[in-house]
DNA sequence: ACTGGCTCCTGAGGGC
DNA sequence: TGCCCTCAGGAGCCAG
């Protein structure tokens, strides 16, 4: 589900609940998501007040005094802020409790995802200190990119979902930024040009800001308890629409295996 | 150093 | 209705 553009909007959705708020108690109710929930945020975290909301790729940090909690929500997680007292949904694994009888409650069936602690500057956490640049910030440049591609024999789309690359892109927008940049999601990596890596970085940008604006793809506001979905799945020009019409020339869209994951693209438009 | 493949897990949807 | 198959927005890990 969460792509960058879903964590930074459940980002800003909870940062008003939870910022400044003193954590009262933390419900592991199964700890056994991608890995182990450690006992340790249920013994630090409490106490503590959350003093900022930080995101990092597709992980959500909430930073105290005592340390860092490390939230990620693999491919099905979600985070509501929710009265303390609503009793728990199936796969509603984790609520942290806050001060004020409310709480930031994980759900997600499929435990990819992660809670974990760290007492040390996030930063320096095995799972953060690999990651490449945020894609929305300056040193995500042409420039960049095309020296991180070089020599890389691997398929451009595979490449941009490599969190050590360029951090928080996922399927559906590696997908829909090379359909911006007129380039196949099966080109070598180290086959851009200089000029394709320029299209590919704006894409990138302008994708992923086209997708916030909307709130994300799949769901966007977390006072809401509703579901409610992300407007940019309306927007999406080429993920999930094989054999479908290409908005921008009529052919139909094409559907690729690379690897494990679905590619999609149109052949006339992207080479 | 790169690369491709496997893995964790549940649920939805399609074909029969 | 049920069964079996495939697929899903992630990404760490490992062998080659």
């Amino acid at each position: 589900m969460p792509e960058l553009p879903e964590v930074e909007t459940t980002r800003r959705g909870i940062e008003p609940h939870v910022l400044g708020r003193r954590v009262a108690r933390v419900v592991v109710r199964d700890a056994r998501l991608r890995w182990r929930v450690p006992k340790a945020i249920a013994k630090e975290l409490p106490g503590q007040r959350i003093n900022a909301v930080n995101r990092r790729g597709k992980y959500l940090l909430l930073a105290t005094d005592a340390g860092t909690a490390i939230l990620h929500l693999g491919m099905s997680g979600r985070l509501r802020v929710i009265d303390a007292e609503e009793p728990p949904a199936k796969h509603d694994h984790v609520d942290i409790v806050l001060d004020n009888g409310r709480a930031l409650r994980l759900h997600d069936p499929r435990r990819f995802g992660a809670v974990l602690w760290t007492a040390a500057p996030p930063e320096d956490h095995k799972l953060l200190a690999g990651l490449g640049p945020e894609p929305l910030e300056p040193a995500f440049s042409p420039a960049y990119l095309y020296a991180a591609t070089r020599g890389r024999r691997r398929a451009i789309r595979d490449v941009l979902l490599d969190a050590r690359i360029v951090a928080g892109v996922g399927n559906i927008y590696a997908n829909e930024a090379l359909f911006r940049a007129g380039i196949r999601p099966s080109r070598p990596a180290g086959r851009l040009s200089r000029p394709d890596a320029a299209r590919l970085v704006r894409g990138i940008r302008a994708t992923l800001r086209h997708a916030l604006r909307a709130g994300g793809t799949t769901f966007r506001d977390y006072r809401d308890s509703n579901g409610d979905p992300g407007y940019f799945q309306l927007a999406l020009k080429v993920y999930g629409r094989a054999g479908v019409p290409c908005r921008a020339c009529g052919t139909p869209v094409r559907l690729l295996r690379l690897g494990q994951r679905s590619a999609f693209y149109c052949r006339r438009c992207q080479h």
